[in-house]
RNA sequence: GCGGGAGUCGCCCAGCCUGGCCAAAGGCGUAGGGCUUAGGACCCUAUCUCUUAGGAGUUCGUGGGUUCGAAUCCCACCUCCCGCACCA
């Protein structure tokens, strides 16, 4: 059967929106909030962001049709930077992105035009990725949607802000970023060329006393002041004489350069040649020292002052340059000095001697300093001082401390004593901007910040994930690390769309910072939408006694100009939806937003207000690989929908990894999803509600397995299992119901149609949330008039009938018995005979079973205390039996066993003689004659009866 | 380095939390059969090794340990992946 997905599809969707059924408001009824991180509209939205939302929104339609009003709500952030840059992009007509916009995205061409307008490109994507949702069946309350530029909504960030300011979370101080010099504005990944993130690293320059100037080295090792014996200069470079807050310092110039925007006052004084430098002595901070100036080639003007100093104990470097002087031209006096330099030991380290450098340069066979194995040989030195090397003797106040720890401290104490300084360096250099000027690192040094570093911040948050429902369980210690090393976090940024810092307007809310709370917004737009409220009037005084019930409402009415009712009208939609019941994510946001989301609440809210559960997905792989533009292997949701439909793609997404592991789409498994649902449509096209008078034994058997499938289908999807909950109805509903149809068959009955209805409509009701078009479609051929998104789920309260259960386990061990002795024995059989266990056999296995549900399982122990029961102890004549029995029932799993315990009258020879002699023929296509083993009349050639035990009978072939 | 995750029968990937339905689900691939003019799709069967009686042996990164019993719990090690900030 060929069915057309489109139509039916836009089919239940209209009826769904016509009915209203996913807006929800407050009613006497328990609540679930269900929301998701909003999307940037930036782009058409790609399978990949399909996953949190389908997730979310399977989650939603869970608990509405578990009885809960489930309010589901979306929003679109327009705040941030990204969208700027691409508005710059497309204003100055770079081919690559106007490329990207047409034939990647799809956008119309006058539409491209407007996109220099950075608005004009998040409406569009908006709207783009809004029809996605409809079209994905997402069952979202659009009434409240909104943006994050909406006037209403900067009214209340404004609130948000002031609230923490007012608590004294958010402070000042200065902070480096990556700088484009021309733009004078901080540059992030979006605005660089070739999307490179600036990535910055502090050196420390250690200053050394040069007649009346300062000559400053960069380094990383600050320790490693205690062994240096010269310093490098290249006598290439021309360096600058220049003026630091009043200090004389030689740099070079790039490194002078570098200096104008880390907050220091520079003016430049002169020059001086390298060459000229070579043989002069500085002295060394902290000590009487005097050392000399050499020439190095491997010394770069752009890295660090352009002056490195030198550490030949440690630093390969520096031991392979001295070598390489002591055979140079320089003059013989010169050459004789540099002989008489020593280099100096001060860290400890397993498994290096005295001077590591040397070791090292001797053990990679490095002959001169322009050697590239320099550079691994200088790693591994660092790598293993830095993690086991401890500081020597020599180090004075520092001896005896790990470098790892030390580091930190010397730095501090050259920066206390003016030993010493700070220089930030890209070093993924060069980073150029989009306007293609090289970018540099820049302290901004009247930044805003949100103080997460605050101790009794951190506490609370601390407590408030110790409440939460953490899903998966995986993640949550890696939330707990992530408020372990938080500290403050720039809130504020100079350009971008966004609100107003409310006490310094040339700061714009940072987007980071304008997404935390949000989720109480939802309760409040829609009055907004409806246009009840309005920004106009709008203060924090609203704010507080809407969210934190602070402040007298007739005061607030005053202000507003809002009436008492609507005020209380929108103070108890509030009330009824806060607290978030679940906030769902990518696991990309677990060390941003799903943190600081957090932190906020527990800043601004009481306790009883505090989220509930964050549920963490993993991402989205295309055929195994990353989706990239680059890769060409982005597929927009909507084309994808157009072609395979929505539900199929939902139960790809779903069932191709569980919660945090990375799913790997592909469309081949959409193909095949979409060809099991089409055949489902087709099964309840043909079942029908029929009475049935009596129920046989796999009537009861496959009610009693679509009871327990309902059960453990709940509990997964309360987990977020969604994979596991969809494979079970999908395919463990097919296994069972393959068996069942075995036997119908076999007894050749005609009055199955009700059965199979019934296990039908609990199967489409469970499959509703996963694939809630086709299941309405289902639903309605299953006769059905409601729809199925808003009956209920299935009961969970039925009994399961353990003895049908047991029965039937009983017919499929004997029948692969059976087929397992054919397959081995390659006979053709003429006629099969079937032993079952005496009673005496079937007393004796309740009393192991009892024993071992007990816990005793060691068999010598069990014989004991059957041989001390006088109506069990023949049995010591036959320890075989014990021993397979108490193997038998190991191998059972705990319901099985349970099952068994409860059904002790059950009688196997009665049973088989009802039920197997049909499916047996069937199947076999020979007679079948069953004994109970002492049976008088029994026919055993073979001797093969007293095999039998109980739920494993013995068998006899010929 | 710090923090997190993972390593399973040709491949992908379940199972591990809660030890015993586990020689280990499902999908892909492969082989045979059915259907079809053919291809595709679909359906059935097989797919660690041995086995003329329903069994046995060896497997879940490596090596130990706990237990009557370990893919599952504990310890150590090896390998791979992700995050480490002002960016949504």
């Amino acid at each position: 059967m060929t069915i057309n997905w489109t139509e039916i599809e836009s089919k239940w969707r209209e009826r769904w929106s016509k009915n209203k059924d996913f807006e929800t408001d407050p009613n006497e009824k328990e609540k679930k909030f269900i929301t998701v991180a909003y999307p940037y509209p930036n782009s058409p939205q790609h399978i990949g962001h399909g996953r949190t939302y389908t997730l979310a929104d399977v989650h939603a339609r869970f608990y509405r049709m578990r009885g809960f009003n489930v309010l589901f709500p979306m929003a679109f952030h327009y705040t941030g930077t990204p969208i700027l840059g691409m508005a710059k992009r497309v204003e100055s007509n770079d081919a690559e992105i106007i490329n990207n916009l047409k034939n990647l995205y799809h956008v119309p061409e006058n539409t491209i035009k407007e996109f220099i307008e950075p608005v004009k490109i998040a409406d569009y994507f908006h709207e783009e990725i809004k029809t996605g949702m409809i079209e994905m069946g997402y069952s979202i309350d659009w009434r409240r949607e909104f943006t994050t530029i909406d006037p209403v909504y900067s009214k209340f960030i404004e609130w948000q802000i002031n609230t923490l300011q007012k608590k004294n979370l958010i402070i000042q101080g200065s902070h480096p970023v990556g700088w484009c010099p021309k733009d004078q504005n901080p540059v992030s990944q979006h605005d660089t060329l070739g999307d490179v993130e600036p990535d910055f690293t502090e050196y420390i320059l250690i200053k050394f006393q040069f007649e009346e100037h300062v000559i400053p080295t960069a380094t990383l090792r600050p320790e490693t002041i205690f062994g240096v014996v010269n310093l490098w200069v290249n006598p290439e470079i021309v360096y600058k004489k220049i003026s630091v807050d009043g200090e004389k310092w030689i740099v070079s110039s790039e490194c002078a350069y570098k200096l104008e925007f880390l907050d220091k006052k520079i003016s430049y004084e002169g020059e001086i040649r390298g060459s000229d430098l070579i043989g002069k002595s500085v002295k060394v901070p902290n000590s009487d020292k005097i050392i000399m100036i050499l020439p190095a080639n491997f010394v770069e003007s752009e890295t660090g002052t352009g002056m490195v100093m030198s550490v030949p104990a440690h630093a390969p470097f520096d031991y392979q340059a001295l070598i390489d002087l002591r055979k140079s031209d320089l003059s013989y006096d010169l050459v004789s000095k540099i002989k008489e330099i020593q280099p100096i030991s001060i860290i400890e380290t397993k498994g290096f001697g005295d001077n590591p450098a040397k070791e090292i340069v001797e053990r990679f066979g490095i002959s001169n300093q322009t050697d590239p194995k320099l550079e691994e040989a200088t790693k591994e030195v660092y790598g293993k001082e830095f993690y086991e090397g401890k500081l020597k003797e020599n180090t004075k106040q520092f001896a005896g401390i790990k470098v790892s720890f030390a580091k930190d401290r010397i730095k501090d104490w050259l920066i206390e004593k003016n030993y010493g300084s700070i220089l930030l360096e890209l070093t993924n250099t060069p980073v150029k901007c989009r306007c293609g000027e090289e970018c540099v690192v820049k302290v901004l040094n009247n930044q805003w910040f949100l103080n997460y570093k605050d101790k009794d911040w951190k506490d609370k948050a601390i407590q408030c994930f110790s409440l939460m429902n953490i899903l998966p369980h995986e993640i949550r210690s890696e939330f707990t690390y992530v408020i372990g090393w938080l500290r403050e976090r720039a809130c504020a940024r100079q350009h971008g769309l966004g609100t107003k810092l409310p006490w310094d307007k040339n700061w714009i809310v940072e987007s980071l910072s304008d997404s935390v709370i949000y989720m109480a917004y939802y309760t409040i737009s829609k009055f907004v939408n409806d246009k009840r409220l309005v920004a106009e009037n709008l203060g924090d005084e609203f704010f507080d006694y809407i969210f934190l019930g602070k402040g007298d409402i007739f005061e607030i009415s005053k202000l507003t100009k809002i009436s008492h009712d609507l005020i209380n009208e929108i103070k108890h939609e509030f009330e009824y939806f806060y607290p978030v019941d679940s906030r769902h994510s990518g696991r990309d946001l677990v060390p941003n937003h799903l943190t600081f989301f957090v932190l906020n609440h527990v800043a601004i809210f009481p306790e009883n207000n505090w989220p509930r559960e964050i549920v963490v997905n993993g991402s989205v792989l295309m055929n195994g690989s990353k989706m990239s533009k680059s890769m060409g292997n982005i597929i927009p949701l909507r084309k994808a929908i157009e072609d395979y439909g929505a539900d199929p793609i939902r139960l790809a997404i779903i069932i191709s990894a569980e919660l945090l592991q990375d799913a790997d789409f592909n469309m081949d498994s959409v193909s095949g999803l979409r060809v099991k649902l089409e055949t489902l449509l087709e099964d309840c096209s043909k079942s029908k509600v029929e009475k049935i008078e009596y129920l046989e034994s796999e009537d009861r058997w496959i009610k009693s397995k679509a009871q327990s499938l309902v059960v453990q289908i709940t509990h997964a999807i309360e987990k977020m299992r969604l994979r596991e909950a969809l494979h079970d109805i999908l395919y463990s509903f097919d296994s069972d119901l393959s068996w069942y149809l075995k036997r119908a068959n076999s007894k050749n009955r005609k009055n199955i149609f009700g059965i199979l209805h019934e296990i039908n409509s609990i199967r489409v009701a469970m499959l509703s949330p996963f694939a809630p078009h086709i299941a309405e479609e289902m639903w309605e051929k299953l006769g059905n008039t409601k729809m199925i998104s808003k009956s209920g789920w299935p009961d969970l309260s039925e009994k399961i009938d353990s003895r049908a259960i047991l029965s039937e386990e009983l017919l499929k061990i004997i029948i692969d018995d059976v087929a397992n002795i054919l397959k081995v024995t390659k006979i053709t059989p003429q006629k099969i005979t079937i032993y079952t266990a005496s009673s005496f056999k079937s007393k004796t296995y309740h009393f192991i079973l009892g024993k071992i549900i007990g816990g005793q399982t060691n068999m010598g122990l069990i014989m004991k205390d059957l041989i001390s029961n006088p109506e069990l102890q023949a049995i010591k004549k036959n320890p075989d039996f014990v021993q397979k029995t108490i193997k038998d029932i190991l191998s059972d799993p705990p319901e099985i066993r349970k099952f068994k315990t409860e059904s002790k009258e059950f009688n196997e020879k009665q049973f088989l003689f009802d039920e197997l002699l049909d499916i047996g023929k069937k199947e076999f296509e020979v007679p079948i004659s069953i004994y109970s083993e002492n049976d008088t009349d029994i026919y055993d050639p073979k001797g093969k009866a007293r095999n039998a035990r109980p739920f494993k009978p013995a068998i006899l072939i010929e």
